[in-house]
DNA sequence: TCATTATATAACTATATGCTTATATAATCA
DNA sequence: TGATTATATAAGCATATAGTTATATAATGA
């Protein structure tokens, strides 16, 4: 069960943080599926520091979660965050990415493990 | 019919000016009722130019539109705009504010023209 | 253990944002 | 017409934001 998300300052400070263009890609990207932050770095074309500052406040706005494997922190969507049908909601708008993933398999730049 | 907005910067845009509360507040009060800019220097309690200029940045983006009834301009949602259905699926996260224009009326400050 | 790779964080800078004060425009009313 | 009321706009200021560079931390692998 999802309960309501219904304060003010709550939805209007997930507005703000999805209002940015890289961040609003991001879910829609980690919704699908975890990257981990060199993925990000090679989608987004910008630096490791922009992309971890990113995802910094996602984290600490609970809508995204990490996990390491080995080197690597995997990030993506957390389906547990009390924003979580809000965002459900919005992300629907966002086209899909799905073709960025495509790039990085297609470079050779997908990491995976196990 | 509405047709989907499916385009990344226009989806930000309007994340972005909504990540505002006391933008966000204006469009769940104005999806409700039309409002002057003095009923929502009241209910804002803040200072006119600064109504005024929310005001405008919603109008830029298509979001609310105007119209003048003697020396007053009242503002209500566009349900015409290309983001209505992102706009109609966002608020109804937002509280009701219905508790403010009964406020207004309690006070004697509700405008009505005709 | 040392070099490399991945990630995070801190400090700095440039730009954006929201508010304030002051002023301009427009409508009403005596 | 002159005073009042409603609204818009411009300029200035303080804070917030996103990016950069430099550095720190952590895991891997030779």
């Amino acid at each position: 069960m999802s309960f309501a998300l219904d304060d003010l300052d709550e939805v209007s400070q997930t507005l703000k943080l999805l209002g940015d263009k890289t961040r609003l890609t991001m879910m829609k990207l980690l919704e699908k599926q975890e990257c981990c932050v060199c993925e990000l770095v090679e989608i987004f074309k910008t630096s490791q520091p922009s992309v971890s500052q990113h995802l910094r406040k996602l984290k600490d706005a609970g809508l995204v979660k990490e996990h390491r494997k080995g080197q690597w922190i995997f990030y993506s969507v957390n389906p547990n965050s009390m924003q979580n049908e809000l965002i459900q909601k919005l992300i629907a708008f966002v086209p899909s990415q799905d073709h960025e993933l495509e790039e990085l398999d297609k470079k050779g730049l997908r990491i995976s493990c196990d």
